[in-house]
RNA sequence: GACCCUAUCGUCCAGUGGCCUAGGACACUCCCCUUUCACGGGAGUAACACGGGUUCGAAUCCCGUUAGGGUCGCCA
């Protein structure tokens, strides 16, 4: 039997993150098993409908880099992918259900009537599980087209799945106690139910329910902090599976290659994002520096920053990656590197400036690294180094005492790269104007 | 309320009867490295929900209790 999953969102505004996950682990097992991966967009009758809520979906799984097989923008043979779009099909296979004497009208819906049996669902995450549907007062019949002659998704969730010939159903445990009910449907329609797989639930750290407006549920969230795909996806991946080996990082081939549905956990998961952070900030230290100026050119774009060339841009963030962790305040970082107009930090010029009644002597000390480094033969980092070392000797004082009023005047803040491969890039005119400027603030 | 799922450090995972005085990671604390911030290295705090069984032996199996989550829609 050939492996088809699917994705099947709501357009509701959002990506959630535990939609994402869902969509992950759906398109890990087509890909581990050289299936399919159908998107399919349930957007049978609401308002929010829009083009833009059925674009998030789209942009968030081509951030994840989870490619659909068949769908939207994408076609295949089972389409159209759009359920507001399938109407003839849902009436033909309601007209199934009706000549088998399967329905029955109550105030102007449609309902189902259930055979009423038990129902045994062999779940692949969740092992056997029998459901006693024999009660109708508690398992109410359940309604596939409301008056107004809408589909409810219970119906065309199922019809869909045999229609595309889904192999595989892997979803959120929320529709683990519908299951049996859809299973009835797929009998009574004379088809193969496929294989269950429910997932637990991502849930907030304190154990509460993940709503949409918690910190970390909408997955766009992450491109506009800075986050890498890669790594969240990675988070993704770890939440409810593991490689077995305490790996924290593992690429997404190799997910694939170990993924079996059988060893997810079977217990809720709580969303830690200081992990998801951690994480981020592991794969951008490890990124090639191609890959993350790719990543970082919208974010200094979107700050207003412009670079002389692609090179220079290339040297500047070579010695500003593997201080940060999130994109997002690459740009604060960069400024200095290319304009004059960069803010200089009130504390940090208070401090390492002027700090109590050391004016005087920041201005001093600026001077006299202005003074060494203008007769500086080589300017490179290491040169520099030297220089502000001997100067430092000279002067009688700590490394430090020059180190921090040179990065505050070159820089205006207290925090950047390395001292020495900042002025390297700055070049001695950049560097020397700025420690003049410096030098007039340290007794301003 | 009924039904279903679950229960190991604060969090994510490892552990499928003896290798567990329970391991890794994040977070937190401290130390080292260091011009800052990070990175890296080292140390530390911290968990088998509770009660019964089964067994020579239980975090691991069974039952119950409790707790959390889910479903019970003319939402998806």
């Amino acid at each position: 039997m050939s492996v088809r999953t699917r994705f099947a969102p709501s357009p509701t505004g959002l990506l959630h993150v535990g939609g994402a996950r869902t969509a992950l682990f759906n398109w890990i097992y087509a890909r581990k098993h050289a299936g399919v991966f159908v998107l399919r967009v349930e957007d049978t009758d609401h308002s929010r409908n829009t083009q833009e809520a059925r674009q998030v979906i789209l942009d968030g799984l081509h951030w994840l880099g989870l490619d659909w097989d068949e769908g939207p923008q994408k076609g295949g043979s089972f389409g159209p992918y759009y359920q507001s779009e399938r109407n003839h099909i849902y009436e033909e296979y309601l007209s199934r259900l009706e000549k088998g004497g399967h329905l029955y009208e109550d105030h102007g819906a449609i309902r189902f009537r259930s055979p009423r049996e038990k129902v045994i669902l062999q779940d692949e995450i969740c092992g056997r599980i029998e459901f006693d549907l024999t009660n109708p007062g508690t398992h109410p019949d359940i309604t596939l087209r409301r008056p107004d002659g809408s589909w409810i998704f219970h119906f065309v969730n199922v019809v869909d799945d045999i229609e595309m010939k889904i192999s595989h159903v892997i979803r959120g445990e929320d529709h683990l106690s519908n299951t049996p009910k859809h299973i009835e449907l797929y009998k009574a329609l004379g088809a193969e139910p496929p294989r269950f797989a429910h997932m637990p639930l991502i849930l907030n750290r304190d154990g509460s329910k993940m709503s949409k407006r918690d910190e970390g549920a909408a997955l766009g969230s992450y491109p506009e902090q800075g986050y890498a795909p890669e790594a969240v996806r990675n988070y993704l991946c770890l939440l409810g599976w593991s490689p077995k080996d305490n790996r924290e990082m593992i690429s997404i081939s190799e997910v694939i290659a170990l993924f079996e549905l059988n060893q997810i956990n079977r217990r809720n998961a709580a969303f830690d994002l200081a992990k998801c952070f951690w994480l981020n900030g592991q794969y951008l230290l490890q990124m090639d520096l191609a890959r993350y100026t790719e990543l970082a050119i919208p974010f200094l774009e979107k700050a207003g920053i412009s670079w002389p060339s692609y090179e220079s841009l290339e040297q500047v963030l070579a010695i500003v990656k593997p201080k940060l962790k999130l994109l997002r305040d690459l740009p604060e970082w960069v400024i200095p590197f290319f304009t004059e107009e960069f803010p200089y930090d009130k504390e940090s010029v208070a401090k390492s400036l002027q700090g109590n009644d050391r004016g005087e002597s920041g201005s001093a000390r600026l001077e006299a690294l202005s003074t060494a480094f203008a007769e500086l033969p080589l300017w490179n980092a290491s040169a520099l180094e030297t220089s502000l070392k001997e100067t430092a000797i000279k002067l009688g004082v700590k490394t430090g005492e020059l180190v921090h009023p040179a990065r505050v005047a070159a820089s205006g803040r207290s925090v950047g790269p390395g001292l020495y491969e900042m002025l390297e890039i700055l070049g001695p005119e950049r560097t020397l104007i700025r420690f003049a400027a410096g030098a007039i603030k340290a007794i301003a």
